[in-house]
DNA sequence: GTCCAGGTGAGTG
DNA sequence: CACTCACATGGA
């Protein structure tokens, strides 16, 4: 990736990262993660590895960015350019933020151009990065996203994360910002059913300790199935293992959480493609090893029209 | 009030 | 295997 370093009103600036490769919007707002909230002034703040991060994304001129450390790179920038502003240091970017937004996988992919609709769907959902989140919240995210809407999933998470997690916060501009760190398996296999009461999971409750209690155990090994030598279709497998996980939130799991790239989750949005534009059948195994990417390109795209 | 939301497990034939 | 049905909850 080929970027440079500058400053901006004293926050680390990376120029050269342009929409059609990282497009913050459509990438925290596309379904995949449920915890990064844009502020007013179109700033995402969010938490990665327990520790929060502000990104913003927008057009500077060249002229307002000081400290370029790469005067070859900047030589090829006029007038307004393409920056994301973040809190983070450029030691965090690098060795954090990089991996999380994926932005050291290739994503070019070559959809058959007869298949109309995933053209579409890539054309419109360009920019999305397939985010590394972490694989245990990943795992409880989409357990409660299972016959529930995205709003509501989101405010069930944050209640679940402000009742067990710990409380963190960041200063920016002198104002504090706080949060709470998604709760550990260790803390939530302690816990009674009773316990969650009032969170809003509903009847997901026994399934987010039942899995709490495999994970603490030992029993299912999520760091094993996050090595990248293990197949996607293996991961998903044995997270069905556990009750009330099934082909659908395995897969969502095995994509966003695992970073199984080649997996293609089939929800009702998904199914609605399939029967509106695919006469009722798709192979995803066309998509190659980014079906999980273009999966995510019809499920923006889908909402989108 | 009714309908729906990034589904799943249990029961039935 | 394919097909039903109940399941908690809250926003539209």
């Amino acid at each position: 990736m080929n970027y440079t370093y500058g400053e901006y009103n004293g926050f680390l600036a990376i120029l050269g990262i342009n929409k059609s490769t990282l497009d913050l919007d459509k990438t925290f707002d596309c379904g995949q993660c449920f915890r990064w909230n844009k502020l007013l002034d179109g700033t995402w703040l969010g938490t990665v590895n327990n520790k929060q991060y502000m990104l913003k994304q927008k057009e500077i001129h060249i002229d307002d960015i000081t400290n370029i450390t790469d005067n070859k790179i900047k030589s090829g920038f006029t007038g307004y350019i393409p920056v994301i502003i973040t809190t983070a240091t450029k030691h965090e970017w690098e060795e954090t933020l990089v991996h999380y937004l994926d932005l050291d996988t290739d994503y070019s992919i070559t959809i058959p151009s007869d298949d109309i609709f995933a053209n579409k769907a890539k054309n419109a959902g360009e920019g999305i990065r397939i985010l590394r989140q972490d694989p245990w919240e990943t795992l409880v995210s989409f357990i409660i996203s299972q016959r529930n809407n995205i709003p509501k999933i989101k405010s069930t998470i944050q209640k679940l994360c402000n009742a067990f997690g710990e409380k963190i916060s960041i200063e920016v501009n002198g104002k504090v910002y706080t949060d709470y760190t998604f709760p550990t398996h260790q803390t939530l296999s302690k816990l009674d059913i009773s316990d969650l009461d009032g969170l809003g999971l509903g009847y997901r409750d026994s399934y987010i300790i039942n899995a709490a209690i495999a994970v603490n155990s030992g029993r299912l090994d999520l760091n094993k199935l996050n090595d990248a030598s293990v197949p996607g279709y293996i991961a998903s497998e044995t997270l069905q293992g556990l009750y009330g996980v099934g082909p659908k939130v395995a897969n969502c799991v095995a994509l966003f959480g695992l970073h199984k790239l080649d997996m293609f989750p089939i929800d009702v949005w998904i199914q609605r493609i399939i029967d509106t534009y695919y006469n009722g059948t798709l192979n995803p195994g066309v998509y190659g090893e980014l079906a999980g990417l273009v999966q995510q390109y019809m499920f923006y795209y889908i909402k989108s029209i």
